[in-house]
DNA sequence: TAGAATTTATACTGGGAAGTATAATCACAG
DNA sequence: CTGTGATTATACTTCCCAGTATAAATTCTA
């Protein structure tokens, strides 16, 4: 204690108090977006929740487009992660694909769930927004290559991939929606009832007919 | 000719002049919002896109907010109206549940999609937002109830009908974000699409075994 | 054509919120 | 305790845009 840490050690402290303001004020913009819109926050309403004034704000962040770019990019990013990990778990594609079901479904139901589906890209610059595209057609690409791979290796059935896409992504983008309101289910529960309808469909299945993993 | 018509058709002309000026303003908002978003659009981009001026809408419509609503109204009204065709056509519960899914892909694509589903309801006042959320209800309500019929007569296999209506309403819902983009499909054919796999899942199916309506 | 009703435009008000200039405070080094 | 950089607040400016007061123009009636 007497023989302090390198100065160096100090400043890095700094800057890590530094991050850690910085991250709760996104937070807490994705908070103030998911509860009354991106245009129906003010900056003041903020800074109030975090017991400081709009200048302080800016002092971490650039502007309030800014607020929302990182918003964004947390969710998105943590989806991107999972379709990673999904790509060397497992074994079938279609094991792959229900494990990244349930990734998505834990980060749709995070602070940055609603960031992620329901802000609207228009409110970005050009530039930002052209990031959030390639991010989230990233995201796009992988599960329909998750598809393809199933269908290659016989765990799904033939199908177009891209419709297919759109509707899983879809129903599970539609869960930033009702999750708030209607929180009666965990994410798990919800990846496994969305797995077992999206793997065996609506058709009633004759009975020994069991073409989904057998649990 | 010469002996007019009574002055009250006269009149009713002028009153439907009127009714036929207001739905265009209404569609050119539509339109607008969908393009740039509700916020993004001033009342006097859709004034010039009628050549016309902004004092104008309002002898049309009495505010910004009420533009909002019509548009979301006409949108759900053309689903609810779906409701009521398939609550009587056809025979099963499942065959009810496709005719509704195909209209509400054609509802869903038309100018009045994103307002369906992209705008949030809290830019409308408490009393608006009230009617518009108590008409998604009246949807979600239905749905649920088609497939709990479904799963009486059998055309349905055994699941959670808030579950499924959720998934189904959310893929279908999630049209309205990619449909302007990537319009390479006719609504008739995503419907078709998004039928085979809601019906039969992602699950190879053992030849043989069609448990769907065999076409 | 006079006059009433309907429709539209010009030119303004007002408020709300993003962003900023400036100064005060705090933390720490020497 | 003194000065330097990091952090925060007060008090503005500025702009955009919804909504309006007022008057003009157009249409219809008689």
């Amino acid at each position: 204690m007497s023989k302090p840490t390198s100065p160096w050690s100090v400043a890095g402290d700094r800057v890590r108090q530094r991050e850690l303001k910085r991250d709760a004020v996104i937070l807490a913009a994705a908070r103030a977006f998911r509860e009354r819109g991106f245009h129906n926050t003010s900056l003041d309403d903020i800074a109030a929740v975090l017991h400081v004034t709009k200048p302080t704000l800016y002092y971490y962040v650039l502007n309030k487009e800014q607020m929302l770019f990182e918003c964004f990019r947390e969710g998105l990013n943590r989806i991107v992660r999972a379709c990673g990990e999904a790509r060397d778990a497992s074994s079938s594609g279609r094991e792959r694909l229900v494990e990244l079901v349930c990734r998505y479904v834990e980060a749709i139901t995070s602070d940055f769930g609603w960031c992620m589906v329901r802000a609207e890209d228009q409110d970005l610059s050009p530039a930002m927004s052209a990031r959030i595209k390639r991010l989230k057609s990233e995201i796009d690409q992988e599960m329909r290559s998750l598809i393809r791979q199933g269908i290659a290796d016989g765990s799904i059935g033939a199908c177009d991939p891209k419709m297919t896409t759109f509707a899983l992504a879809g129903a599970l983008n539609w869960i930033a929606h009702w999750y708030r309101d209607d929180a009666s289910l965990s994410a798990a529960q919800i990846a496994e009832r969305f797995v077992e309808l999206f793997v065996n469909g609506l058709a009633p299945r004759p009975d020994g007919v069991i073409s989904g993993k057998s649990t």
